[in-house]
DNA sequence: TCGGTCACGTA
DNA sequence: CGTACGTGACCGAG
């Protein structure tokens, strides 16, 4: 009978060395693992035998188990637990050390520039990690445990240590009961983001190709070719200007267009799109301007350049981010968040392969509804359309119900039907109240903490040449700020966890390859995807389903537009 | 070379 | 005086 250390479900620290091996520290016992291929080979029968809680310090650990195919299924991150407790996005082993032994995490020892007099001039022990003044010691926390089984144990032992002491923390924040399961979700979720690094999302090449050079011709043969495309797509805009008018003009340079519009008799604060957009009458250099903006914005940014980057083997790829640094919203490079919608055709799936996409519908006031515990806000979270209930309520329109909400969340208060806002006040009194209390929370500077525990800095850095009405403005700001990062904040957390149960619900050969805010993108084989598509919105429901038990203060009801595509622009 | 500003795409 | 993010071009200060 084969013995193991390690029980299921058991926090387990996961210590590895790409070039030495792993090690795994449980509560009652250890396991080394030596040489590269046998360490990771023994992980994965761990993780199929037994299956613990790894713990590790970074995701640095992960990205070595995905490389190597292993997808472990639980995890805590002591990066994304840090995050969440001590707010900010800056994490890190020293950070993480610090927050879990109420040490200062704003101002963490680092490495010192390497140089020739000081180097034998260090006062910390070799041996030790830890300094006198508590802190990790850099060196160590940069490589120290590198290249020796005992180190690395030690590297291990510390992580599980921090875990312990980041679970008391959670659990010490007794008005948040959901902090414990957050904290596992935005684990599992950094996990994710590991992934989707790997993985990248499927694209077209030729397609994409195909759609670029429809707004900016072909590919440019070489430096030259470019320039000349260039100035043939300045031209377009130019000629719609007097000859005397045209030298000079740097379409690029915002002043500079805001000048041209001038003299071409259109005055305006800014050159920004959308002003511009209703001006498109006035004069034909103003449409001729917004046509070259947007081929601009595809060539710099969204052109032959960013596909030559980031796409490789038919997957565009970019770097994930579990949580940024304000309401822990998931965030990833290389334009996979803000693709323009003019490229979604060319997220294909591969042959014999489907997309599942899910997008949350109306997640925000549902949240709002949910986190406040107001329950007729609640009530109307049972329609489909929950605007159309508020509206009713409201006796007025539903675009007017709608962006009322929004600007409730927001922090909106010009162009807003003011009997629209009262009627609000008046019929979700609570939800209204919770809003108003985070608001003047953060614009007096005191931190806030979502739904899940995550803590919202509000860092007020004192300017001191700020003035009275850049004091009041700054408040203002933070207050609209604090108000929008407890609704975006825990819908954030909803969406991880729905990600993260999802991730955990789906065969093998089915992934997630997107996430966007309330939107999740599966690709999956033809012949299991309907089922996916089920286990998504099932698990949508188990979601609720959980916080409702964690929360038990409103019954809101959560719903997804879900269907299955081929590419991207099929659905909505 | 760097930070700030403008601009614009997504949610 | 509606939030968040990433990217790129330009500007001016250093």
């Amino acid at each position: 009978m084969e013995t193991s250390p390690f029980a299921p479900n058991e926090a387990v620290a996961l210590a590895i060395d790409p070039r030495g091996g792993a090690v795994a520290v449980g509560e009652h016992g250890a396991e080394i693992f030596w040489g590269p291929d046998a360490a990771l080979a023994e992980i994965e029968r761990l993780e199929r035998r037994v299956g613990p809680r790894w713990v590790w310090w970074t995701s640095a650990t992960p990205e070595v188990l995905v490389a190597a195919g292993i997808r472990p299924a639980r995890c805590w991150d002591l990066d994304a637990v840090h995050r969440l407790l001590h707010g900010g996005w800056r994490a890190g082993p020293a950070r993480s050390w610090a927050g879990a032994h109420g040490l200062d995490t704003d101002d963490v020892p680092t490495v010192a520039p390497v140089d020739l007099f000081s180097a034998a001039d260090d006062d910390g022990d070799p041996d030790q990690p830890i300094r006198p003044d508590g802190h990790l010691d850099p060196s160590w926390v940069d490589d120290g445990w590198h290249d020796d089984p005992e180190r690395l144990a030690t590297w291990a032992t510390l992580a599980l240590e921090v875990s312990r002491r980041q679970s008391d923390q959670l659990a010490a924040l007794r008005d948040r009961p959901a902090a414990p399961a957050t904290a596992r979700s935005e684990s599992a979720a950094a996990l994710l983001a590991v992934e989707l690094d790997h993985d990248g999302l499927p694209i077209d090449v030729a397609e994409a190709e195909r759609i670029v050079s429809s707004f900016i011709g072909p590919r440019p043969l070489n430096a030259a070719d470019e320039q000349r495309v260039m100035a043939e797509r300045d031209d377009l805009v130019l000629m719609h200007l007097p000859p005397d008018l045209r030298s000079g003009v740097d379409l690029r340079n915002p002043a500079n267009v805001k000048s041209l519009l001038r003299r071409a008799g259109i005055e305006v604060d800014d050159t920004r799109a959308w002003r511009l957009e209703r001006l498109r009458e006035e004069h034909p250099v103003v449409n001729a301007l917004l046509i070259w903006r947007k081929a601009e914005r595809i060539a710099t940014t969204f052109g032959y350049r960013w596909l030559d980057e980031h796409v490789s083997a038919g997957r565009l790829r970019g770097s994930w981010s579990p949580s940024d640094g304000a309401a822990g919203r998931m965030t990833a490079t290389a334009g996979l968040h803000n693709m323009p919608a003019d490229l979604r055709p060319a997220i294909v799936a591969e042959a014999g392969h489907g997309f599942v996409r899910a997008d949350l519908g109306q997640i925000e006031p549902r949240i709002l509804a949910a986190v406040s515990g107001d329950h007729a806000l609640a009530t109307a979270t049972h329609d489909a359309d929950m605007y159309a209930p508020v509206a009713q309520r409201l006796g007025v329109s539903r675009e007017i119900a709608k962006v009322a909400v929004l600007g409730a969340m927001y922090g909106q208060t010009t162009g807003l039907g003011a009997a629209a806002l009262r009627g609000l006040d008046t019929a979700y009194p609570v939800a209204m109240r919770y809003l108003t209390d985070a608001a003047t929370m953060a614009s007096s500077g005191n931190d806030l903490r979502t739904r899940g525990g995550r803590r919202v800095r509000m860092s007020s850095s004192g300017d001191p040449d700020a003035d009275e009405r850049d004091l009041r403005s700054r408040a203002a700001a933070r207050g609209r700020f604090g108000r929008n990062a407890m609704v975006q904040g825990a819908a954030a957390e909803f969406f991880k966890t729905w990600a993260a149960i999802v991730r955990a619900r789906l065969p093998s050969n089915a992934r997630v390859v997107l996430c966007l805010h309330d939107e999740l993108l599966v690709h999956a084989p033809l012949d299991i995807i309907d089922n996916v598509a089920t286990i998504v919105d099932e698990t949508l429901q188990e979601t609720a389903a959980r916080w409702q038990q964690l929360d038990r203060r409103a019954d809101v009801h959560f719903v997804a537009d879900t269907s299955v595509i081929n590419r991207w622009s099929e659905a909505k």
